[in-house]
DNA sequence: ATTAGCAGTCCGAAGGTTAGAGTGCTAAAC
DNA sequence: GTTTAGCACTCTAACCTTCGGACTGCTAAT
């Protein structure tokens, strides 16, 4: 079944595959012939695309039309692309980038995500990098008024979490300070359980206090994902093939962020690397048009998060895959910085 | 010209713009009739639609066809709207769910913006309120490694921005606190250019650490707006009218964010109270083909928001107006109780 | 194995027809 | 003067039909 193509199939599927990413139109083997350099009649592409065709890498959308790439000829075609890594100009231009905004998980994902749009022209997904444990690192009170103070916690991995308190009495900002004095003393570098087992030995404002920290930590703990950063809606939305069909495509599209996630995540997304899930391979039926390029990135077993691109089956994967991978790599490199592994001069080297 | 209309004429150009509103067809003469309980023959509706239409309330996209309300007529239906306020049980859930997520300016403004979008079925923006001069309230700096601190400034207005900062040489978590008590002394209470003038007595430390403050702070006082929340985007895209000319619209819809909000944003958007924008009324080209009901809230002369819904003429004008309304008051109350005024035991009361 | 040539298929644009929805007018009724 | 029934007229949208041409798939020759 699964024979290999010989050189020249491989070369028309490749001219057919690219040639329908560029225009969207079924490809007659005219236009293979223009396209690639073989000296051969249209007759014989004719013969070989037939092959192709009783083989499962394109279909015939009716019988006197041109071909389409099926998911197993889109398959085919990422399987051997050559690999290809962002030219030089834009990892730089990116670094730079990098390099200007504030220094926060957030912003890197925001970025990351308006990057990956306009870099793949389709839809960018990030899912912030986070501990699955998270672990405090400090606090600090600020009185606001007599009995309402802000609550400022830092989480490993310079992650700040705020919270407004109100306390039952005025409390003074020198009893504010005492107090975050204290669980600084005791908490650093704990995490909730420790945390928990460490509340008995506290004063009644101080055990307030905490459990409102314990309840941050716990939220944190629990979000499997937060909501991720989208970008490049537009480019999904003005797909010509989508033209038609609007209502469902869109309604896919602008499900709910956080469920977006869920859906293309696919079953094993192990070890570092892009993959790709092409049309039908997804396990979403929402998404069966679509493909979709994902990477993790961030530091194995302390911090991980997601990003993606999702666009029609017909997108143009070696720049979406590129992309995918490169940012992958400055985000983990971003994130051993904020996690204290090493410090990089230019990001993600 | 403005001569005002008959009692007769109000209620059948009402009927027409409910209609429109509910139908997006062109409504005819005979609807007329059914929907509203004149006692008249669909001739004389015709008579008075005829003159509606030389007076420019209506227009007839053919010569045989229904009529759909004009700019004019729209306006002149939110003129005569009554009083509509939002059910007491949706204000409780309302309040509800806004004691529900964490006290940050942030969440209220993305919750305002999923609550308006869903409540107006349409788009809606929410710009967080910020105050015109940013007050030095707090610093905190936690070392993140050796030569690495990040540093936590909370503003007035429970606002909290955070670097990462990287110094020449390793400086120590006991040196940070140092340094950040005395900032903490000199600095409470400052804005920008009070703490320019002090800067001149510190160390060097101290004054590269300044800097990275007075740099945060004249980037907040910098922003305008910051890139609001924005939600409902679906169902602009999912309006009728705008089956075929999508490239068009959703281009509009998704013009970066920043930019979406100074289109919309009309010249005079002066006091208190929602205001209403008609189509061609609006100042941009761009959104002649929509609404806009916006509204101000914060505590003028400290701290001002916006809130907006954006949809096409033809929006369900009561419940967006009441919805802006209503949130807008809600928002109002949170923001006087982040600037220490009062206290409200349910939100917006 | 390749190719020229050609019949056959199918699409999509263009043109034509028609049903019916709704107005605008007129003349009669109130 | 206002209202109304009645009807001719207008315009659209849906549905045919037609037709050119873009491609294939096959055949027979190379």
């Amino acid at each position: 079944m699964n024979k290999t193509l010989s050189l020249r199939s491989e070369k028309i599927l490749k001219s057919i595959v690219e040639q329908y990413i560029a225009r969207a139109a079924p490809v007659p083997s005219q236009s293979v012939l223009h396209n690639n350099g073989l000296d051969v009649s249209s007759a014989t592409i004719r013969n070989e695309m037939m092959r192709l065709k009783q083989e499962g890498y394109i279909i015939q959308p009716h019988t006197s039309a041109g071909s389409v790439p099926s998911d197993k000829g889109y398959r085919h075609y990422v399987e051997t692309l050559d690999d290809i890594r962002l030219p030089i100009n834009q990892q730089r231009m990116i670094n730079h980038l990098f390099h200007q905004v504030e220094t926060r998980m957030e912003e890197w994902a925001r970025l990351t995500a308006t990057l990956l749009a306009n870099l793949s022209q389709n839809m960018a997904i990030v899912a912030t990098a986070k501990p699955d444990n998270c672990v405090f690192k400090h606090l600090e009170l600020v009185s606001i008024q007599d009995s309402t103070a802000l609550l400022v916690l830092v989480l490993q991995g310079a992650v700040v979490r705020q919270q407004l308190t109100v306390f039952d009495q005025p409390v003074s900002q020198s009893e504010l300070s005492t107090v975050s004095n204290k669980l600084n003393a005791i908490f650093a570098g704990l995490n909730n359980p420790q945390i928990q087992a460490k509340k008995t030995e506290l004063s009644e404002l101080e055990k307030s206090i905490s459990d409102c920290i314990l309840n941050i930590m716990k939220t944190e703990d629990e979000i499997e994902y937060e909501a991720p950063f989208l970008d490049g809606l537009q480019f999904i939305i003005n797909q010509p093939e989508f033209a038609n069909t609007r209502q469902a495509t869109t309604s896919l599209a602008l499900t709910e962020n956080k469920n977006l996630l869920r859906i293309i995540l696919p079953d094993k997304l192990v070890g570092r690397g892009v993959h790709v899930i092409i049309g039908k391979e997804n396990k979403a039926e929402a998404i069966q048009n679509y493909s979709v390029v994902i990477s993790q990135y961030g530091l194995p077993g302390e911090a991980i998060g997601c990003i993606a691109v999702i666009g029609p089956t017909r997108m143009q994967y070696a720049r979406s895959i590129a992309s995918v991978d490169y940012l992958a790599e400055v985000l983990s490199g971003l994130i051993a910085w904020l996690y204290g592994k090493k410090i990089p001069t230019e990001a993600g080297n």
